[in-house]
DNA sequence: TGCAATTGAATTGCATGCAATCTAACATGC
DNA sequence: GCATGTTAGATTGCATGCAATTCAATTGCA
């Protein structure tokens, strides 16, 4: 029975850029989101604004604080996002008019009609991956759990 | 036997938010930036300094392309980065004197002590997430495996 | 040797992320 | 009704990422 899970891991082990999570994801993540770039470039959007269009093509009309939840993001971010993508003509954005000081992001003509294209976006990817379904859908599941278990981080939320 | 496999996704599916491993990755790279953020605010680094910083205790003295192939930058990112640093004495920047074009990174003293207190980062970080070592590893691993094919993508590299 | 092509950093421009701050609108208590 | 507090977005400032360009040094080759 190896006695590894027990050992005291020496600093070098510890701080090995190749052993830490963190540089795993991050390096990853930017990876992708480089894969990402030139089948997004032909639709005309940058890797967030695509995210954006992904929650408003499951359903607009949500606010920018509803939005931000979604994706984890706040309004220093979206704010000068959704503004560029309604400069494109993607999306609308609305004042409330019940409590004026929200604002509603509604797809256009246009944003709605992208939709047919950007199916092909996960296509090109997932078939140039060459990944099994069920591997996928695993690495997701557990990504969206060590995500939920970092938003817990106590230094996350102070009080 | 379910024929999920072999389904046909529907546009819905395919596009769900939830369902995207680049969301999950995004997402929760985020999450863990956020989350080493007031860790690393004790040292003076920001997460990318700290990934530089990684690598340098390893070894110093490589050249700026050297430390970009290390962590996936380039010098667009990582010439400002490095000049923050310096500015803070953590690093010295020295032109090659082989090669006038190439510049090297070294440790300074206080740069090389910094690893010392560095190392309470992960160990913080991996309590609070009270990760198995094993599953860690092998999500590590995953992540990757994940990245490489990502860098070779088709896309990724036109010429 | 002389000069074009290549290479390693640096620079520029743009789009994020996010903390901190600001503003307007809503809610609350008195 | 009014002052206070809270809330939703917007704004500002800073540090990335990265494409595109520039610049200087080196290399290759006729």
């Amino acid at each position: 029975m190896p006695s590894r899970q027990l050992a005291v891991v020496r600093p070098e082990a510890l701080l090995a850029l190749d052993h830490q999570l963190c540089f795993a994801l991050y390096s990853s993540s930017l990876a992708m989101t480089k894969a990402y770039r030139p089948l997004l470039a032909e639709l005309g959007l940058t890797y967030p604004q695509y995210l954006v269009m992904l929650v408003l093509w499951e359903g607009d009309g949500l606010t920018v604080g509803a939005l931000g939840e979604r994706l984890h993001l706040d309004s220093g971010t979206l704010t000068p996002l959704l503004k560029r993508l309604e400069a494109q003509g993607l999306v609308e954005r609305r004042r409330g008019r019940e409590d004026e000081r929200t604002v509603s992001v509604h797809l256009s003509r246009e944003g709605r009609a992208l939709k047919r294209r950007a199916v092909a976006v996960p296509e090109t990817l997932l078939c140039t991956l060459g990944c099994d379904r069920r591997d996928l859908h695993d690495l997701v599941a557990r990504l969206a759990a060590l995500r939920a278990r970092l938003a817990n981080t106590p230094t996350e939320t102070p009080p």
